[in-house]
DNA sequence: TAATTTTGTATATTTTAATTGTCAAAAATG
DNA sequence: CATTTTTGACAATTAAAATATACAAAATTA
């Protein structure tokens, strides 16, 4: 069960921003949704609905990211967080 | 099109590093998969394709991510980076 | 302001992620 | 070592993401 006191932000609220961090990267280089979509393959819609916070798959965010060259700098943050620790010792 | 020297970390790369990350998280905690997928209502196969790098949904991912508390950052680290900046000038 | 482009929304279809159940291999436990 | 638990893989079904098309609102541009 979620601990309510460490529990401000949502799913949802991450999934926007997200969704407005690649439209940010996307107006940067005044690209239209229909022009990124092209370059990735991805229908307009696709783009629309990841700009939009909608519960879109990985795949599109980061083929998104990668385009912006973002995704190398995500990778090396979760590589540093997924260091395999120790488990929770018993005592 | 992608440059080939700015695309060394590929999509599956980032897939799979995520997938090790969430299965460090559970690991951490003494966790099964079916013991994660009842608490966030997934299937433990959910949980499994997750972990093992499958194109799984941003839902999926985060689901998890705010069971152990990592949401939270991630979140500051978009923030940060979407930050509307003014587009490319054309001089 | 008028014309053009872009975006948000709606519907229908296709593709695929998520689920359910099962089974054997692998890992952990007594 | 034997037993139990966990995990990875396989199919079949369901739910939902992605697609295609169309149209009006919004934003951009001339």
């Amino acid at each position: 069960m979620d601990n309510i006191l460490f529990d401000v932000v949502k799913v949802s609220d991450v999934k926007e921003q997200l969704g407005q961090w690649c439209k940010s990267l996307r107006k940067r280089q005044g690209l239209s949704q229909d022009e990124l979509g092209k370059s990735l393959n991805l229908s307009r819609l696709t783009i629309q609905h990841l700009e939009s916070g909608k519960n879109s798959t990985l795949d599109t965010l980061l083929k998104v990211l990668n385009h912006f060259q973002e995704m190398d700098e995500l990778y090396q943050y979760i590589q540093v967080k997924s260091v395999n620790q120790a488990p929770k010792s018993l005592y």
